[in-house]
DNA sequence: ATTTCTTCTCGAAACGTTTCGATTTTAGTG
DNA sequence: CACTAAAATCGAAACGTTTCGAGAAGAAAT
């Protein structure tokens, strides 16, 4: 590889003017800079990217860190990101925390190899995010509640959407009403589990614990989870699964038990993913603003860049989606 | 931030010593080793990455190179990707390649920030890809024809999906069948168009130009496509659309039209995305052997990053998968 | 002709590591 | 105890840039 320092000799001049000439610097003359640029062309030149880096101690590049870079896509997030990410005139790479201590996600924030970061990623724990942001580091954490130097959290309101997913069940008639949930440890499905016992507990229903099973936020989780409920006999009349994902995974076990949604019973997501849209029936679902949070992150982010000050944590509405695959209760007029 | 020889100084020893310490080299003796870590612990010390990498001269990281990193996800190439690079100790970062000449994507390369790529992404010129790529840079290119040092492609026989998905319509009894393109520039797309044009050839049935429209692969323009066919009175009785998303949009507009799928025509796509299995109908569609090709391109690589000579190209099979968007047509007794 | 600006160019230091070769310390041997 | 080999430590150079402060060359002003 060709070093600027063999540029400079090519053209004829000092190290520091090709510098200057091939940053585009307004000292040196025109005539020197065709030469240097000449001379770059000749060798095939390109500045090498970490020694800019390391004496610049800026990479102009912030980090995206999601849990698993193949898992399901928050692809309105990202592109949101993106855009903010583009119009500062920042590059954004994404990569992984799979791997924990020594993923690629853990290196990239320790070995400051970028400016700042977005993380959303459960399996990352606050330890190392407190370690890695700083006043020179900010660090936009989204679904996790964490504050710090450098540190801002975005939270979408998992706890009222989990409260209006079942105020919605109960409202059309519902009384036996399932959670299911997704990892204990996860954040996110705490808070829509609240939401849920909140509203129970309002309309003066208490949760069954027989009715609470977990499907750790995979597809195959929920069929199972499902499956098991069927095996058991009794049926509540709705079920609220803590995603949507999850919520598929039912849907294909009802199927199989040749059991009617929403006819037999009803069913509500969590989450928008696209395919709610498509499958039969179309989910009822509680839409989390991701274009809009990853637009606020990539905007916190910047600002914190620059120095601004922000607040410490934001948190987001959802909203719920009305699609097919609720109905009143089978048995609402006995049972109501 | 605290360097290696603020550690050293509070460790009481040489900043080489200090190095060696930090790196676990042998020569140091458990007593300093101790001592050297315990004031990096101090000092909360991590090694800066770029001075690392500078030194070095690699930086154990390799970058998947996406046309836009929120677009329509091949999360199974990716997975593939990530285990290989994982299981070599190597990190994997993926990146946007939307901006041309300043992207993310051609700044990585360029700058040499990562030790190889693989690059997905129709929207990165050839030229960027040779003048990258060298004997000490690997580059593997999905989907596009190129050679050079340094470079190896990955392409699937999308010829073969093109006529293996046309010939499947025909011998359903199909005669006129239409095809949907993808964009012009698109190699995927014209190898599969030239596919079908091959096993329309064979069957003694030529191409009609009204039923060749374009949809630019994305499913707004299968859509839009499909509008204008019906529109224009008279329809094939199948359509091969050019990938699944179009598949999509047009079913959408068939749907809209009161046309039924597969009862008053019939449709095939290409690529077999998840969606395809949960749509209305299913879509029978060609199979992209998406996981073995992204495991095939990381091993390629650290085999390049090895110095072991490598294929200059390779070619991988599609598969048709039936589900329930074909059938005979209509008319077929009375047209056979 | 001397001085004072500009404008352009240059040498050298710095960024934070790794690593080579040399030096010091320690332990082992006769 | 002196001598040697091994083990531990050290100083300095290097990686490829950017950037500061200063020098050289020429133009403008006195």
């Amino acid at each position: 590889m060709a070093t600027i320092k063999d540029v400079a000799k090519l053209a004829g001049v000092a190290l520091s003017t090709a510098s200057y000439a091939l940053s585009g610097d307004h000292r040196v003359s025109a005539n020197t800079r065709e030469k240097v640029l000449e001379a770059a062309r000749q060798l095939n030149y390109h500045k090498n990217g970490f020694a800019m880096d390391l004496k610049r101690s800026r990479t102009n590049t912030i980090a995206l860190i999601l849990a698993d870079l193949s898992g399901p896509f928050y692809s309105e997030l990202i592109r949101s990101v993106q855009e903010v990410a583009l119009s500062n005139g920042y590059d954004l790479i994404a990569c992984s925390s799979m791997g924990e201590r020594d993923s690629t996600a853990v290196r990239f924030l320790r070995e400051k190899r970028v400016d700042g970061a977005v993380v959303l990623a459960y399996n990352m724990t606050d330890e190392v995010l407190h370690a890695s942001a700083g006043p020179n580091f900010p660090i936009i954490a989204m679904d996790r509640v964490i504050s710090g130097e450098g540190l801002v959290s975005i939270i979408v309101d998992g706890e009222s959407g989990g409260y209006e997913a079942t105020r919605y069940l109960i409202n059309k008639g519902h009384r036996k009403v399932a959670y299911i949930s997704g990892p204990s440890n996860s954040f996110a499905n705490s808070l829509r589990y609240q939401g849920f016992l909140r509203a129970m507990k309002e309309a003066g229903l208490e949760e069954q614990a027989k009715w609470r099973l977990s499907g750790g936020f995979i597809r195959d989780g929920g069929y199972k989870a499902t499956k098991m409920m069927l095996m058991q006999g009794e049926l509540p009349t709705a079920i609220f699964y803590g995603n949507d994902e999850m919520a598929i995974g039912g849907l294909k076990a009802f199927e199989e038990g040749g059991i009617r949604v929403p006819e037999d019973i009803s069913i509500i997501g969590f989450d928008d993913i696209e395919l709610t849209e498509f499958i039969q029936p179309p989910l009822t679902t509680i839409r989390q603003p991701m274009y809009e949070s990853g637009s606020l992150a990539g905007h916190l982010l910047f600002q914190m860049l620059n120095g601004e000050s922000v607040n410490e944590s934001y948190k987001l509405n959802v909203q719920i989606i009305e699609r097919q695959s609720v109905s009143a209760p089978a048995n609402s007029n006995s049972s109501v």
